[in-house]
DNA sequence: GTCTATATAATGATAGAC
DNA sequence: GTCTATCATTATATAGAC
């Protein structure tokens, strides 16, 4: 059971994220949380000094998503490729909302890379989760000494594929690529 | 010869668009560049009525430099498949860029491309001279038709080895998967 | 064409009542 | 824990002198 409390900064939590991928950290104000909750101004800075530490709170729930999620198809898919390719059939079946935001981890790590922000490490520990479990992967596959550059290759990809679609609101690229993907996770 | 006002205009068009790289677009102010130039604010407003302006006039200004810089290379080059080796190239030429600050027009279109923005379709633009550019390419090798699919293929693998060096601030994956993107098309 | 000074709005953050 | 009211800062943009 969780307390009022829990529930109020969880909803915070919740609107912050969908805001920070809808519109960019720096475009997401205080105001537009207030809009998007039941939550008046000063109690969000009740559970949240800075909104930095927003940020902070929206990557370890998003971190905590992607293990989970990555967990679930571990305990579902006994053969690592079967588990690769969930992951590949995740950017097709997200394609509406890549398309529409871009991936919401390598956005976010585009805003949080630029110059004068203090965040690219925060924002680069989510590219870290998908690394390394890609890369527990391609371990139990086989050649394991490749199976980092083989996972970093992977989300290359798909990062590439996002952005494309993302640019021109078209879902075609993926289609083509996510085959490409399938087929080579076959051929490993 | 350029006009005083000519110099001082495009002044601000090149610190802008340093600034707009480094930092993102919504994260530049006016004081910013200000501080960048010689030029006072009331006479950056003399320029440009609005900071939107600005960016249109930066955009403007990358795609005039792309397209100088293709056609550069078709005149150098006869064999359209080594002008897409200097398109690649020029990923691991740029690599110092691309680890601090991300791809120029990745990164761009990532921000531009968000909610609430009215500025994706001229971020756009940008994306769509190195489509046409390479799709042009592709053309004057073989099989004509699917030209513009190896072409999207193309810009999709580097913008996501743009994303994952930026992330990582490394150059590793740039020199590996240009390799391989080299490889790919002497193999066409 | 260039400048100073300022208007206006929005931001992140705080103080303190209930 | 929740709220209203407000502060201090910064942003874009404008007005008008020189």
């Amino acid at each position: 059971m969780s307390t009022k409390g829990e529930r109020t900064r969880n909803e915070i939590v919740e609107a912050a994220k969908t805001l920070f991928y809808h519109k960019g950290y720096t475009n997401t104000s205080f105001s537009d949380i207030v809009d998007k909750t039941n939550i008046r101004r000063g109690n969000i800075n009740h559970y949240f000094k800075t909104k930095s530490d927003i940020l902070e709170a929206v990557i370890s729930q998003r971190i905590a998503e992607y293990k989970s999620l990555f967990s679930g198809w571990e305990i579902q898919y006994s053969d690592p490729k079967d588990r690769l390719h969930c992951f590949v059939q995740m950017v097709a079946s997200n394609s509406s909302n890549l398309i529409r935001y871009g991936c919401p981890i390598g956005t976010l790590n585009a805003e949080l890379g630029k110059e004068a922000c203090d965040f690219q490490s925060n924002a680069r520990s989510l590219f870290d989760v998908f690394i390394n479990w890609l890369t527990q992967q391609f371990k139990q596959i086989n050649k394991p000494r490749q199976a980092q550059a083989r996972a970093l290759h992977l989300l290359s990809r798909t990062e590439g594929i996002s952005v494309i679609a993302h640019v021109y609101n078209n879902s075609d690229l993926i289609t083509v690529e996510v085959k490409l993907l399938h087929k080579w996770i076959d051929e490993l």
